[in-house]
DNA sequence: AAAAAAT
């Protein structure tokens, strides 16, 4: 099965191509000729399934060439955060390049003023959150009578935020007769409800779950206790570690984290709900393009972001919900890679343990982190017990810094060729091999200027109508990252 | 127990 089966048009195909894809995955090979043939289609999948293309292909080709009118959007993406709106938005800017289509993205936390341009401009794809999105119909800056095509994307997890109500309201402003896809990674009860009554005799597809059926993740559990965390933490990346996700429970945690890494001298971020919208699409922007390899989150990371080549997650905090440890390790491992999940599990967390083991059916098995706090930390199989009293080491950022192996070291290896789109958004390049030390913090930002090709954070504006960059850059399936591991962090495994 | 999303 390749592409050009599907029934996508040639220009299309010829986007796809230049993307260095191929293949097609599960979801899209099934999804696609439905939404060409105007079905409603309910998709059970996760993104690292593929599944944002399989909607978004298939749309550029149903919108086609034609008009839209002021005001008058002709499809509606919808989806719980405002990442994974922009994520869905670059979609279209890569598939799209060779299609005349113009898009809004609806999101809070930017200005309006630019968002109702583009609405008066007219568009042909309003990809939105809820809030933003009601907000500005309710001003009359939208009219949705003209929309005849329906996304809502993550819909179990719009239900998690309280999304329905507005779903719903909004389902009933746009006409009867449309097409709706709605993408859920489950199906409770509501959101069947929902989709009984706005979707009309839909196809129904399911794939796997990623990260629960995904065998390159490499799963571990750390016993530790809370004040000890952050030195096993500090360990843990010390050891080496190419590029990782930590997950907090709460923002304090995420800020605080965040500024004991830096002072510790590692090249870290945060992002979380608190923090203005540009800054968090700047610490993502950071992340991707390797000015930071470390990336402190709340759960606002947790679901779809697509980021290749994250060789690790550490959910710092146990999650309390047991579908969030699936999404949060679901970050890494993606697209054929391999990646490794931590949880640090404290005597407060067995109850959430429980719940996460028998949600993903396995015993998640143990590794003990020796030496928390040494520079020279290695992990030992569970049974090999750690020093309880050992004195929690002061670590300055110099010495700190300097113990760490450098950076070539941790350099990623070759790329893995992958050939389906699963991945809405791929690391740029190889990240910077000198180790920090040589380089001063302050001295950094000026050597990491943007590459011409990406797009600058000041060009990602909400208004996508602009015209399109003819040499949209070829973002090939770079895998990220298959790197080598540290010994110790391979070690372990399989011994509860 | 938190986080997210409109201001």
């Amino acid at each position: 099965m390749i592409f050009a089966d599907l029934g996508l048009s040639e220009k299309l195909i010829q986007a796809v191509t230049d993307s260095g894809y191929t293949t097609p995955t599960a979801i899209q090979a099934q999804a696609i000729p439905s939404v060409l043939m105007g079905k409603d289609i309910i998709g059970i999948a996760q993104t690292g399934t593929g599944k944002t293309a399989a909607f978004v292909l298939p749309m550029i080709d149903v919108l086609g060439e034609g008009r839209s009118r002021a005001r008058m959007p002709r499809s509606l993406i919808l989806e719980p955060t405002r990442e994974l709106a922009a994520q869905v938005a670059e979609n279209f800017d890569k598939y799209g390049k060779y299609h005349k289509l113009s898009m809004a993205l609806l999101i809070g936390g930017v200005s309006m003023g630019d968002q109702i341009k583009a609405l008066e401009k007219g568009v042909d794809v309003l990809i939105a959150t809820p809030g933003r999105l009601m907000d500005l119909y309710d001003r009359g800056n939208i009219l949705l009578t003209g929309c005849g095509l329906l996304v809502i994307d993550e819909a179990d997890r719009m239900l998690d935020m309280g999304f329905i109500p507005d779903i719903e309201t909004i389902c009933t402003r746009l006409p009867a007769t449309r097409q709706t896809l709605l993408f859920s990674a489950t199906m409770p009860p509501p959101i069947k409800k929902l989709s009984d009554r706005f979707l009309t005799s839909p196809k129904y597809i399911e794939v796997a779950r990623p990260a629960s059926a995904n065998a390159s993740i490499e799963q571990g559990k750390v016993r530790v206790q809370s004040r000890r965390k952050r030195d096993t933490l500090f360990a843990m990346l010390d050891a080496g570690v190419h590029t990782a996700i930590i997950f907090c429970n709460r923002k304090t945690t995420v800020r605080d984290l965040n500024k004991a890494l830096r002072q510790g001298g590692f090249d870290s971020g945060e992002i979380h709900g608190d923090m203005e919208q540009r800054d968090r699409i700047a610490e993502l922007d950071k992340f991707k393009d390797g000015t930071i390899n470390i990336l402190v989150a709340s759960d606002v990371a947790a679901r779809g972001l697509d980021i290749k080549g994250v060789s690790h997650v550490f959910n710092y905090d146990a999650p309390w919900h047991p579908d969030d440890y699936v999404h949060r390790i679901g970050r890494t491992g993606r697209a054929g890679a391999t990646g490794k999940a931590y949880t640090f599990i404290t005597e407060e967390d067995a109850e959430a343990l429980a719940n996460i083991e028998k949600l993903i059916g396995t015993t998640i098995p143990e590794i003990t982190v020796a030496d928390p706090g040494g520079s020279s930390a290695e992990a030992k199989p569970a049974k090999a017990r750690e020093p309880e009293e050992r004195a929690p080491r002061r670590r300055t950022a110099r010495g700190e810094a300097k113990a760490r192996a450098p950076r070539e070291d941790r350099a990623p290896a070759a790329d893995v060729a992958g050939e389906e789109i699963r991945e809405e958004k791929p690391r740029r390049e190889p990240r910077e091999a000198k180790p920090r030390e040589d380089r001063p913090r302050e001295d950094r930002s000026r050597d990491s200027k943007p590459r011409e090709d990406r797009p600058r954070s000041a060009d990602r504006r909400p208004a996508a109508s602009k015209p399109r960059r003819s040499n949209d850059r070829d973002d090939g399936p770079d895998d990220g990252w298959n790197g080598p591991m540290p010994d110790f962090l391979s070690v372990g495994f399989g011994e509860s």
